[in-house]
DNA sequence: ATTGCAGTTTACGTTAACGTAAGTTATATT
DNA sequence: AATATAACTTACGTTAACGTAAACTGCAAT
């Protein structure tokens, strides 16, 4: 029975997630991933592909990337310290507290944007009607 | 009939915003504020409030400065210019996707907290009873 | 044999968003 | 009059997150 594993290399991960293999090298070095290598080339396993993706989410709901590094360990915490994995709790906790906030700030901001847009038609409305009236 | 108008200083914004003086005065350099002035000092309106309210909404979720500053142009168009105003509704769409997106990120990120708590609390669940076993 | 990729390392450069420090001014208080 | 407090300007420093360039290494196809 031979092991069949799925493997990826630095420019396919790169395009699949719209990111510069420069970035990708960069994420391994703030050790967010870990690559396996096969003599130089560096080999990604679906668990990297995983945390990659991950990161880009992150990255576009405004964490930062050391941020992001500790989500990645909140998931993958296997040390079964006692101490540690309460502290992990706690953690993801206050992640929680912050995604909840953020859902607040992006609703009102949608409410703001539906304003917005709504005042702007009207505005176009009136510009394009030639000769507008005060009252009708 | 006197004018009656509520303004701020620097520092009772940097308070209330909970950031440096410096940092609305960077805002300022951005021309994302630009406070009437009383000599030397900076008086604040309650739309230079505003102003800031959104930037600082803005940060939480992800936004850069700049988008921010887009975002505060859509919120007071103003300037009536058809082509304009479109490209205005234009922006106020492309940053509902945005939202959208977030919103989606947000999501499968709480999701997956749920998911990471769960893991910890078996764990620590096995981990506080003596022996554990291996069926039950 | 060489041309051309895809990948690698090393290292300096760049942008955004402030921090920090130094020196100045205005107002109010003791 | 001296001191404190809050504001101001100017300017250099810092951190994060890459960009960009140079020079090297296989491996494959011409």
């Amino acid at each position: 029975m031979v092991k069949e594993t799925t493997t990826y290399s630095i420019s396919e991960l790169a395009q699949e997630f719209a990111v510069t293999t420069r970035t990708i090298r960069h994420y391994e070095d703030l050790q967010l991933l870990r690559p396996a290598r096969q003599g130089q080339k560096r080999i990604y396993s679906l668990a990297d592909r995983t945390k990659l993706k991950l990161i880009v989410r992150g990255k576009r709901i405004g964490l930062s990337l050391q941020e992001s590094g500790q989500l990645i360990n909140m998931y993958e915490p296997g040390k079964s310290n006692v101490d540690q994995l309460e502290r992990t709790v706690q953690a993801i906790g206050a992640q929680r507290q912050k995604l909840a906030q953020q859902l607040r700030d992006i609703g009102t901001m949608l409410d703001d944007l539906d304003q917005a847009e709504a005042g702007c038609k009207a505005e176009l409305d009136t510009s394009r009607r030639p000769t507008s009236e005060k009252k009708t």
